[in-house]
DNA sequence: AGCACGCCGACT
DNA sequence: GTCGGCGTGCTC
């Protein structure tokens, strides 16, 4: 063999090749190789004797990196999955996946190794108090821990219903087997500090570690070097973690497997909870995906039997009854500054009790626009094709989708008027309005402007420590307080704008919204008394209240499940959705009107159907307008085949300064 | 992605 | 006459 084959950074479809130098090169060592007229990391996935371009152009290897550390075959696998899968270059998925100090060209660094021995040592914790099993968890370890090679599960337990403690039992199990090492994937970061201690106090003796964005380069390279030598037996983290190289993997776990978050933003987007399926296959090991409101593909997965269904019906001893969630008639109930009276009584019976009150409402500011009261102006971004939001304190105006912001002016910027009045509520107005009705209560909101900042994460933990602790009475918050943390002492819970969910265009929103509202409603109530979720909405005969009412996820996922199946949408087909950015939108939809045009030369044979060319929800952005092409098929094969075919065209025509474009497959949103 | 090369406007 | 705009194309 004269050459290696190295994978880099660059869109590029072929491994290239490098002359190989008298050392041993192992595959999946790292090297720093010339890339034109500078050096870039890369990996050597392969070896040729011959190489397709000139000889006289291949050029040498370079030099070795992180001391002789290499990648293993089956992580090699793993991104190679991945870029086809997604339809980018495989060293694009395979080197963004490496912990950002690994991946940094050479430079005065510290070794690989001298990295993992700065790696903090294990604080010792108190040991956990081993709750007794019910049955049913029971068995779910037992079935976790009898399953041999690649067995997908879902385990889907309602909220509080004890599913950590299955993780905990099945992780136990695999443990008891040395060297076997787990994988654990949660959606957030902030869920990880609680669930580390968790792991920790039940394995004190056991090596854990965590890997996510809020750690500094130097721990996060330490993290991941310890788990590739197989000394982290536990790998907690977010979903680039389902890319670390584990050597011994034996479990993986995927907590909340429905949320969002495990698909990756920015860069190739992928699910973290898909590929986490794809790499227990590839490493021939059992994975369970836990829920209690599964993504309809992965309940999908399970009523077919392709997952082993691992249900948890019961509620575990302490958490008592489950909430009772009623939709509130708006028709009936016409809000007063955002609160319909059934929300207000259920609030003030709650604090009459010495309970607390939970508001969830999924906007933060004071409000969503502010409005001339003379004429038809209305506070709009510049840059967006969205209202600018009112924010009270510092009087500004404020886009939560670029983030400009401006002072709000003094007077209308159209007619001169004096008289602006904000429209709507967010939270900050909210407060003030609980402010008023409950002067003697105490109050704290926690949302993205609570808890801006560089203490930001400490900020919310400090106003979820109040909570906790007793010294809140009314908690007000968006999504922030949806994930993580169990109030206790909650007994009534109130949901402001779920419309905005059940009218929304998109076909997923209702399964997200039930998903949303079952997870507000698990925060309350978890000490053992009967608590009310009222849920405010314009819509209360949507069967989705009427399923969440009497807590049946499963109906609830059928009726879903047949409208999708008569539509023809997903997952009963596979989609790929185009998008492209320009100045104008007209350049935007017109180079996809002629991506289309290609594709539907290129469709015929692989049965897949090209919609229409159109804007983005949000067509301009930052700016920015974009517009989006939907792909779908009735069989994955014919979709992949057809991208195959497609992207090298689109390509062709190729981005420009002014226009880009990028693939999303199993797009969340369309 | 960088970083080149390459072909058209306003400037010492 | 050049300095520099960023459109286009390549990286073994």
């Amino acid at each position: 063999m004269r050459y290696a084959r190295v994978i880099v950074d660059l869109p590029i479809d072929q491994p290239l090749d490098y002359r190989l130098p008298d050392l041993p090169v192992p595959l999946g060592s790292v090297w720093a190789v010339p890339v034109g007229r500078r050096k870039q990391v890369g990996i050597v996935v392969g070896f040729a004797a011959e190489s397709a371009i000139d000889p006289a152009r291949v050029r040498p290897l370079g030099e070795p990196l992180w001391d002789g550390l290499h990648l293993p075959p089956k992580w090699l696998d793993l991104c190679r999955f991945a870029a086809g899968y997604y339809h980018y270059a495989w060293g694009q998925v395979a080197l963004p996946a490496l912990p950002p100090r690994l991946r940094r060209p050479p430079g005065k660094r510290k070794s690989a190794r001298t990295e993992a021995a700065a790696a903090a040592a294990a604080v010792p914790y108190p040991p956990d108090v081993r709750p007794t099993l019910r049955g049913e968890q029971a068995e779910a370890i037992q079935a976790l821990a009898a399953a041999q090679g690649f067995v997908p599960h879902l385990l889907f337990g309602v909220t509080g219903s004890g599913k950590t403690e299955v993780y905990l039992g099945a992780i136990e199990r695999v443990l008891a087997q040395e060297p076997s090492q787990v994988l654990f994937l949660v959606p957030e970061i902030n869920l990880t500090p609680q669930l580390q201690g968790r792991l920790a106090r039940r394995f004190p003796t056991v090596p854990i570690v965590s890997l996510h964005s809020g750690m500094t380069p130097g721990e996060r390279a330490a993290a991941w070097i310890q788990a590739h030598e197989g000394r982290a037996r536990i790998v907690l983290g977010t979903r680039t973690a389902v890319f670390s190289s584990i050597p011994h993997l034996a479990l993986i776990v995927v907590d909340e497997e429905h949320d969002a978050s495990f698909k990756a933003q920015g860069g190739v987007p992928y699910s973290a909870r898909d590929l986490a399926v794809k790499r227990a296959q590839i490493e021939a090991v059992p994975i369970v995906l836990g829920s209690a409101t599964p993504a309809l593909e992965t309940w999908q997965h399970a009523q077919h039997g392709r997952y082993r269904l691992l249900a948890l019906a019961q509620r575990a001893g302490a958490h008592g009854l489950p909430p009772a969630i009623e939709a509130v008639d708006l028709n009936h109930y016409p809000p007063e500054q955002g609160l319909a009276t059934p929300v207000r009584e259920a609030v003030a019976a709650a604090l009459e009790r010495g309970e607390q009150a939970l508001i969830f409402l999924n906007r933060r500011g004071f409000a969503p626009v502010l409005r001339c009261g003379a004429c038809e102006w209305l506070s709009r971004c510049p840059h967006c094709d969205a209202f600018a939001a009112y924010h009270k304190a510092g009087a500004a105006l404020r886009c939560h989708h670029c983030g400009w912001s401006a002072r709000v002016p003094a007077s209308c910027p159209d007619c001169g008027n004096q008289d602006l009045e904000p429209v709507g509520q967010g939270t900050q107005r909210i407060e003030e309005t609980l402010r008023e009705a409950w002067p003697e209560a105490r109050i704290a909101r926690i949302d993205r402007d609570s808890t801006r900042g560089a203490r930001g994460l400490q900020h919310a933990e400090a106003a979820f420590d109040a909570v906790h602790a007793g010294e809140v009475d009314i908690l007000v918050g968006t999504q922030m307080v949806a994930k993580g943390h169990d109030f206790q002492r909650v007994s009534a819970v109130g949901i402001l704008n779920a419309d905005a969910q059940l009218v929304a265009a998109d076909f997923r929103a209702p399964e997200r919204l039930f998903a949303l509202l079952t997870q507000v409603a698990g925060r309350a109530g978890r000490a053992g008394q009967q608590s009310r979720v009222l849920v405010q909405t314009r819509f209360p005969l949507h069967p989705l209240f009427a399923a969440l009412a009497r807590n049946c996820f499963a109906d609830f996922a059928q009726e879903q499940l047949d409208e999708r199946s008569a539509a023809r949408m997903p997952p009963f087909v596979h989609q790929a959705l185009l998008r492209a950015t320009a100045r104008t939108l007209e350049a935007a939809l017109a180079f996809l009107e002629a991506a289309a045009r290609m594709g539907s030369e290129i469709a015929g044979r692989h049965r897949v159907t090209l919609y229409d060319a159109v804007p983005m929800p949000l067509a301009r952005l930052a700016s920015e307008s974009r517009g989006q092409l939907l792909v779908e098929s009735a069989r994955r094969a014919d979709l992949h085949a057809f991208l195959d075919a497609w992207l090298p065209a689109l390509r062709e025509r190729g981005s420009s300064g002014v226009l880009r474009w990028d693939l999303e497959v199993d797009p969340q949103s369309v």
